[in-house]
RNA sequence: GGCCGGUUCGUCUAUCGGCUAGGACAUCUCCCUUUCACGGAGGAAAGACGGGUUCGAUUCCCGUACCGGCUACCA
């Protein structure tokens, strides 16, 4: 599958038009792990050949989503390289002479029907059998074009700078065959595929010739891309055909779809709307209606569970191993092993892998995210130390980042809100006797260490003749607010003589009042 | 409609002709834990269907069904 006399190039050619959906970061990722793998180069592109559809920002945001999962170009419009410009609105003048090239030699030629032409003559044409009639072989005959129109006419308009576009002249009757890397060979029959526009009116190249054009330019080896480009395929086989020769070509690689996780279709953001959760890598705020759409990391995710997830949708490395470091992947990753078949998103999965990825990383990987949910909350944090070994001890309890705030919150601020619900019905005049002289006794206490404190309080127990089972419950709602947290004397441990005392005196309050 | 692609537990998947079909998520039961988790043990749960090929098919071939993608001067 690679050459090894060729240096591995391949590109991510986004159309910055929006927030970037989860199968995308799955291709760059594919994209990025296939080039490192094999030493390579990894090419960002940006293809903004609609200027209809320009979006102010979303540019950038590609980036600071390639940036967050650590997936960075080689080359790009920001990190420069040899084959730029790397942005096709900025190329727009080396397209054209390709076009013309294909029609000199008959491979394509001029179209001069207007929108309303076109919909005129797929209104006329439609039937129930044939609902999307094509712009093909046949219907180029009757339409107005350089083949019908006589050599004299189409000079004419071209001197009179008629708006005009450039179509591919497809082959009537031939099979186009090309190997796929995940799928094996693929044959098209030519006929089945309309003549597709080339270059617009507006002289911006059309995806077809653009893509073509810039992986020849920037020497792209190997173009992967999802499978609903399937079908265009034979376009640019033919037109690597016509411009640079077969043998040029890139390997492709038609990536299977990220599906609904419900049944059918391919997962969009109205999915992720719909059923709660992200479908962005990031948060996207579109410019026009100024309404946000939550990405995976504003959720909580940690860069590494994301990509993680990802590349599980669709790829393993043969092994009962589900989890991976980008190193990893870029280690054992092989377009062998993607799958054919599309994968059904499931966010439940999604969060196991974050939750894995919490607990597997230090603390520190993710403190100051921490600490911004946090203090965004209203919970100053002074001290990183504490704040370290606070997280150290309740991340096996959290999927996503904003579960630390509710578990670390109350190691830094006295709970106001606290659960008395849970003890006021079995509250007696005996527990408070007890609470009274534990603080006594914790005051006393030699040492403020876990074990330490236990003791102490199992002894007193023992003392008054009451279960621990009946005062456990509500030590941990003095000091945690609620029914959650980890061992109640590691809390007062972390919490410390004083605070612990003071919780405890506050809740008696409480309770007795 | 046409063309192309796909099809193993509810979901993600292992299996490259020998299978008592394995793992993970989710789910259920139990243990651990005097909270919530983590962890541990176990249960239920799958080869779309019909033909071939073969000593033997989940695996190879062909049909059918179902699902998906595409069918723009969008990518």
């Amino acid at each position: 599958m690679v050459n090894e006399n060729k240096k591995v190039r391949v590109r991510f050619a986004p159309s910055p038009t929006g927030g970037l959906h989860l199968g995308g970061v799955r291709t760059v990722l594919f994209n990025y792990l296939f080039a490192k793998h094999h030493g390579g180069e990894f090419v960002l592109r940006i293809e903004d050949t609609d200027q209809s559809r320009f979006v102010a920002g979303a540019e950038e945001y590609i980036f600071d989503c390639l940036n967050w999962c650590g997936l960075t170009p080689d080359e790009s419009p920001v990190h420069g390289g040899a084959y730029g410009p790397y942005r096709q609105s900025e190329r727009k003048e080396s397209y054209r002479k390709y076009a013309e090239q294909l029609v000199a030699d008959g491979s394509a030629y001029y179209a001069f029907d207007t929108p309303a032409e076109l919909e005129e003559m797929r209104n006329r044409f439609k039937t129930a059998e044939s609902p999307s009639p094509q712009y093909n072989y046949i219907l180029r005959e009757q339409m107005r074009n350089s083949l019908t129109l006589g050599e004299e006419e189409v000079a004419r308009l071209l001197s009179e700078d008629a708006a005009h576009v450039i179509r591919i002249k497809m082959p009537t009757d031939e099979t186009i065959v090309f190997t796929d890397m995940i799928r094996g060979e693929v044959a098209f029959h030519s006929s089945q595929t309309d003549d597709k526009v080339l270059l617009k009116a507006d002289g911006m190249p059309t995806y077809h010739l653009a893509v073509v054009v810039d992986d020849y330019l920037m020497k792209i080896t190997h173009a992967f891309r999802g499978e609903e480009w399937l079908p265009s395929a034979p376009v640019h086989i033919l037109l690597w055909k016509y411009l640079f020769g077969l043998d040029q070509m890139p390997q492709w690689a038609h990536l299977p779809l990220i599906l609904k996780p419900d049944g059918n279709g391919k997962l969009s953001k109205r999915d992720g709307d719909r059923m709660g959760f992200p479908v962005f890598a990031m948060n996207w705020t579109d410019p026009k209606t100024t309404e946000t759409t939550q990405g995976f990391r504003e959720r909580g995710f940690l860069p590494e569970a994301f990509i993680n997830m990802l590349v599980m949708l669709g790829w393993n490395d043969g092994t009962e191993n589900e989890i991976f470091t980008l190193q990893k992947l870029v280690d054992k990753f092989t377009m062998e092993r993607v799958h054919k078949g599309g994968a059904r998103f499931d966010y439940e999965k999604a969060k196991w892998f974050n939750h894995e990825w919490i607990k597997h990383l230090p603390a520190s990987h993710y403190q100051p995210r921490v600490r911004q949910l946090l203090e965004a909350e209203g919970i100053s944090v002074p001290d990183d130390g504490q704040l370290q070994k606070v997280l150290e001890l309740v991340k096996d309890r959290c999927t996503l980042l904003p579960d630390f705030v509710q578990q670390a919150g109350f190691f830094f601020k006295t709970p106001t809100n606290i659960d008395t619900a849970a003890i006021k019905p079995k509250w007696d005049e005996k527990k408070n006797l007890f609470f009274g002289e534990m603080m006594l006794a914790f005051d006393l206490a030699p040492s403020w260490q876990h074990e330490e404190l236990e003791r102490t309080f199992k002894e007193l127990t023992a003392v008054h003749e009451i279960k621990p089972g009946e005062l456990m419950l509500p030590l941990r709602i003095m000091l945690v607010g609620g029914k959650f947290g980890p061992g109640v004397f590691h809390v007062a441990e972390v919490l410390g003589k004083e605070e612990t005392i003071k919780r405890i005196k506050f809740t008696l309050q409480l309770v007795q009042g």
